[in-house]
DNA sequence: TCTTGACTTAAAGTTAACTTTAACTTGTAT
DNA sequence: ATACAAGTTAAAGTTAACTTTAAGTCAAGA
């Protein structure tokens, strides 16, 4: 099967402006023209997949393009991609925690607000919990120099 | 305890620059002066380690600003709050559900690497493995229109 | 044949979030 | 007393990632 770069824009939930962007970025390697006009195939989607999963993990499209220069490369750079994969699936590993922790500050916020609305105000509120709010949640300090 | 700007943005790991910026952009209220110097104390931190949180989870400075405003209308807008803390929640909980399978992603693309390694060569590892790759990951089709 | 809609490129414009610069003030150490 | 480090503002500059615009090509349907 083939696809316009209207259809490919719609599965990827983005603009056909962004995809042709990422073409002119070199992001979008070996993508067939008929007439100058993009068709993708099949085998694109296995990277767009891929792509798709380096951009939503904030990769750089600058840092994206150096893995598609790789990749062009062949062999003699399998160990460099392998090391540019490893370094991303951390970035997603400790993003991940991170978000973690920022859930249970919402959370917190969240029955702060629902208490403060039984009450009728939120005077005082602070004062009464500030021992469970500093017990559980640590953002800030520890690296205070 | 009191701090100065520069203790503060260590603390935070952003410039002083970065929090002067915040604070013309309102998202520190009620930062003492003296001098006309700022001046945080402990009272700050509540709001710092919330702001970090909003941040980190890409909350943008215009909505922090929005929360703010309505945090300094006092108790009439507690029920506001609460639901733009709740649709963070939701946003967070999203983003989680999203890395884990971009993690999945790298994983497979961890392994693919190993393996191509192992062999010298990927050529015709993606084939080989095709059924493998599309099994368990399906970031794409689905929403075809 | 003509027009319509989808495609193309190159280049300029936009937006968010800082960052840098320039000119100035102020508290502390020598 | 003076120099220096750290603070201040307003305004201009930067960067990434798009988005928009303008001008054009091309195949298909009325």
């Amino acid at each position: 099967m083939s696809y316009s770069i209207k259809e490919v824009a719609n599965m990827m939930g983005v603009t056909t402006s962004t995809l042709r962007y990422y073409d002119q970025e070199g992001l979008l390697p070996n993508v067939k023209r008929v007439n100058g006009i993009r068709v993708f195939e099949d085998k694109d989607f296995r990277w767009l997949r891929v792509l798709n999963c380096l951009k939503n993990t904030n990769m750089p499209i600058k840092k994206i393009k150096e893995y598609v220069e790789l990749a062009e490369k062949g062999d003699s750079t399998l160990k460099e991609r392998r090391e540019l994969i490893k370094e991303q699936k951390q970035v997603i590993l400790d993003q991940i925690e991170e978000y973690k922790k920022c859930l249970k500050e919402v959370e917190f916020k969240e029955w702060y607000y629902d208490t403060a609305i039984k009450r009728g105000t939120e005077e005082g509120l602070a004062d009464l919990i500030s021992d469970k709010a500093t017990l559980d949640i640590d953002i800030i300090p520890k690296d205070i120099k």
